[in-house]
DNA sequence: TTGTATGCGTTATCAC
DNA sequence: GTGATAACGCATACAA
């Protein structure tokens, strides 16, 4: 019994075979005989052979590893999205490596160098808020290196990404508030630089339009951060100022919790006074009082999705097919009515 | 301009020299002309040379990527533990390679196989509910393979274990119940074969004794799946029997937040009729109604403890230092008192 | 049916 | 100061 890692040498030594059958042996090819391979595999399993996927790395120029990079792992969305992303990696025999940049820019240049230097065979990435010029991607893309942006796509060319539809989404959130008889509705916006805002805010934009609602740049804030003290900042601004809104439609889930405490704070009343929708369906979203209207991303999807395109995109280099196709994969949001917003019933 | 990656032998054929010499004009060898060094680095720069790190890998005998087991991505506490792990694997020039079990101890086993394939350096576990047995784990550390277990931690000799004091967060927790006026207090305990339940539950138990409360057993109610419909369900059924409890504790926030569902449903106030403590503050706990008292256990701490230590073992091993020892850092937790269970100001 | 030789990219050890 | 060589563990083209 060897200690430590026993190697396919170690075994063709004891056998007194050459390494070259032992390695055969292991993986069933033909032309080796019953009898060598019973002996080759009996030893293997005895001394608890593992074969070296550094060396086959090496070896193959492959790695059966994938790279994640994500702004940040204590994000229920992006959690969620991993977890999708584990399943199908897991499944097709691939390692994921994960990197989060903390929505720095720096750090999001450093860990994809990491992870090339790494082997990686493709990239998953959502990238970070700080992130504008995408020339480190476009390096990558240029040498048809396998890359599939989720969640934040960039604005280039022959990208594969998957996205769910913002617009739509947003388009449907604000259309319920205006259903259930909001009129002045405030829209705290995510940050600028991220399509996903945009499109938000354009949904948001088009609900209002086709409801003849007129349009108050006013309402349109952005919140940066993202956080909870912002947005309660930023609602207990506005409403103390008049007119008051009676709806509130916030980027994502956080920012519309922080918006409902400080509308608690001010005595206002959830849906009766005002109505709330959020974006992203955190998990406490339904646990919060009144539990929280928002729109589902459905994460898992997203990240099951994404790494499907991506082993797919690592096949087809293989396969040296180069002809790179733009792809945008499209994932329906889904709209969940809870309490905050559901005025018509009370 | 080369295409795809530029290796030290295309830097020395280009410059007429050797590849030693590029490896070590590369890493500033002494003994190197500081001209061989300038032009090696400039084309090197050039043609954006990258190490391959799995050559290197494979040559010295070490990865720079250490494992993570955990259960699941999408629970906060666990994704807040691999934030603290990132961070210091990071800065340390470490990657981190991710595997979730979903629970299940076939997974684990796999995840572990694979990933001592990609010769990780090190291992950072927190094992699966299915797991009793641990001999998968004592054959890694019999051959002193660096491994740290934090929260879940096994019953093994020569163990090196990150853990919050559970007991004592319990004890607290239940105290501080008692506190504000509650004497007849459920325990919605975890999974029996976790040593984290059982010091939850013996926190418990201590708190009632001190207190002079007599123990019920039929109010320490195990929720083996710590779901929220779970405890939802079993919540209905002991408050729907004589006498009725005035106090929940449960071992994780999840619980609480189903337990507090089912109260609610049986008009039942809390605070006033019952208070309510979980365990772990997840991030939804100050946003739900009433806000939830809670144990903090600091996941961020946890994930950062536990890479130094096992970046510790792994440096040790290097150095040859072979005596092993068992050691387990137990970090303190935090009684976060919300509105939950704050009877006396009511 | 099996063995030999070579190379994946890097670096430590000699040698010059 | 620099170069040649071997080795990390494995897979494979080519021999036998």
């Amino acid at each position: 019994m060897k200690l430590g890692q026993v190697t396919i040498v170690d075994i063709a030594k004891e056998l007194n075979i050459s390494p070259s059958t032992v390695s055969r042996a292991l993986k069933d090819y033909p032309g080796i005989s019953d009898e060598t391979k019973e002996k080759v595999k009996a030893l293997a399993a005895k001394w608890s052979y593992r074969p070296n996927a550094v060396a086959m790395s090496l070896r193959r120029s492959k790695s059966f590893t994938i790279g994640v990079i994500i702004p940040e792992v204590v994000h229920f969305f992006f959690s969620t999205v991993i977890s999708g992303v584990e399943e199908i990696a897991f499944s097709n025999g691939y390692n994921v490596i994960l990197c989060q940049t903390n929505e720095s820019l720096a750090r999001e240049k450093s860990s994809i160098e990491t992870m090339l230097s790494n082997q990686i065979d493709g990239l998953l990435v959502s990238f970070s808020k700080e992130t504008v010029d995408f020339e480190h991607f476009k390096k990558l893309i240029d040498i048809n290196f396998p890359i599939v942006f989720f969640d934040r796509v960039p604005d280039l060319e022959n990208t594969v990404n998957v996205t769910v539809n913002d617009f739509q989404g947003a388009f449907e959130a604000v259309k319920h508030l205006i259903a259930q008889g909001c009129t002045k509705i405030v829209h705290l916006a995510g940050p600028k630089n991220l399509d996903i805002s945009k499109q938000r805010q354009k949904g948001y934009m088009e609900a209002l339009k086709q409801a003849n609602i007129p349009l108050n740049q006013d309402w349109i804030i952005e919140c940066p951060k993202g956080t909870q003290e912002e947005s309660f900042q930023i609602t207990k601004e506005i409403f103390e100022k008049s007119p008051v809104p009676d709806g509130v439609f916030a980027s994502n889930d956080i920012a519309a919790a922080g918006s409902m405490m400080a509308l608690k704070s001010l005595g206002l009343k959830i849906p009766e006074n005002v109505g709330v929708v959020g974006f992203s369906d955190w998990q406490f979203s339904a646990m919060i009082d009144p539990p929280l209207s928002t729109v589902s991303q459905h994460g898992f999807n997203i990240g099951q999705t994404a790494t499907k395109l991506l082993l797919d995109l690592i096949d087809k280099k293989k396969e040296a097919i180069t002809t790179r196709e733009h792809r945008t994969i499209v994932l329906e949001t889904e709209l969940i009515i809870r309490q905050s917003s559901q005025r018509k019933k009370f």
